[in-house]
DNA sequence: TATCTAATTAGATTATAATCTAATTAGCTT
DNA sequence: AAGCTAATTAGATTATAATCTAATTAGATA
């Protein structure tokens, strides 16, 4: 139900420790223990909290050797933090029940017959759909170099440049010194 | 300290009922004994609740004979929810704390040698000084006729209708039937 | 494989808070 | 003033959750 992932986010949201785990975290990236030692606590309550915030999916994570680093998912915290705005606007419903039908109309009116991408929708929801539609072929787990990637959005679009910048804007994808990666599902966007 | 701030809202807005309650009041007024009827509890549970969304100034009351009716502020709800994603950003610490010679400047730069108001700046922060400044002379607890408030205002600037909307949008005062009154200062915008 | 480091889980303790019934208060209305 | 209605307060019960120590797991490196 749509109310309880309100509630939820609120209640999360709603604790000293972690809104300055937020806080933190809006400078950049930072391990557990690090977070740990500036806020004062144990390692355990730190694991403690940010597992409640990557349940509502506003942190994630990226393991680098031995150390694990957190970031903030600033655009998620973003719209959560508005929905409470627009609770009983009707316009909420029609944004969480996206069938593959409607993707399919969506598809169908921006890819053209030899498979190009016409445009790039402005609307966000469509735009979604098809940087989604534009991932097929690309592996989870697999790292890619920036040539590779490139390669794989001109069979879309020549504009190869744009379209990377906006898989990584919309979390689809994660970059590191020239390296790519699709992000796990659950941290694609809504 | 303006992190207590940003909590408190969220642990307030963390509950399911407040939030069911901050649904039903957004479609207009209710009173008590409707909300507890319309959500299957009893109405010391919403006192209760009531109670913890005054103290974050999201809901405000009026009387009317013997029955209390309760509205939501939906700016201040919008303008909280944000909060949220301004944290550390050093805007923050700017708009909270305004000095009473800032307050000065601002009145001295917008009101000209005869008192009047030159224009009403567009900047929200200094726009608030201005409608606060203007307020001066004006009752608490008194009703007035709108054609009293209309005079009132021509001692700063002759277009009344504008500035008294403005009196009502920022919640300095209230208008039930073409009467209006000054709301309590805990009610004004921050 | 053994060892090191960082993170998580388990389990206990303590604090916070949601809800109810019963009693009280505030303000009409007659 | 007496009685009515709606709201609040007091106090008890029950559920939720923040934090810690101790034990465990996951992954890297030598």
């Amino acid at each position: 139900m749509q109310l309880d992932r309100i509630v939820n986010f609120h209640k999360t949201i709603g604790d000293k420790t972690r809104i300055r785990i937020i806080s933190l975290l809006k400078e950049g990236p930072l391990h557990g223990q690090a977070i740990a030692g500036k806020l004062g606590l144990k390692p355990p309550t730190i694991s403690h909290h940010l597992t409640k915030l990557k349940q509502i999916d506003i942190v994630y994570q990226r393991r680098d050797k031995n150390t694990i680093y957190f970031y903030l998912n600033k655009d998620k915290l973003e719209r959560m933090a508005l929905e409470i705005t627009r609770i009983g606007d009707n316009e909420m419903f029609e944004k969480f029940d996206i069938t593959e039908g409607e993707k399919a109309k969506v598809i169908r009116n921006f890819i053209d017959g030899n498979g190009k991408l016409k445009a790039l929708p402005a609307q966000r929801k469509k735009k979604l759909i098809l940087l989604e539609y534009m991932l097929r072929g690309l592996e989870h787990g697999k790292t890619y170099k920036e040539k590779e990637i490139n390669e794989h959005i001109q069979q879309y679009h020549q504009d190869f440049a744009t379209i990377r910048r906006e898989f990584v804007m919309a979390h689809f994808m994660y970059r590191q010194d020239g390296i790519y990666e699709l992000n796990p599902v659950e941290m694609w966007p809504v």
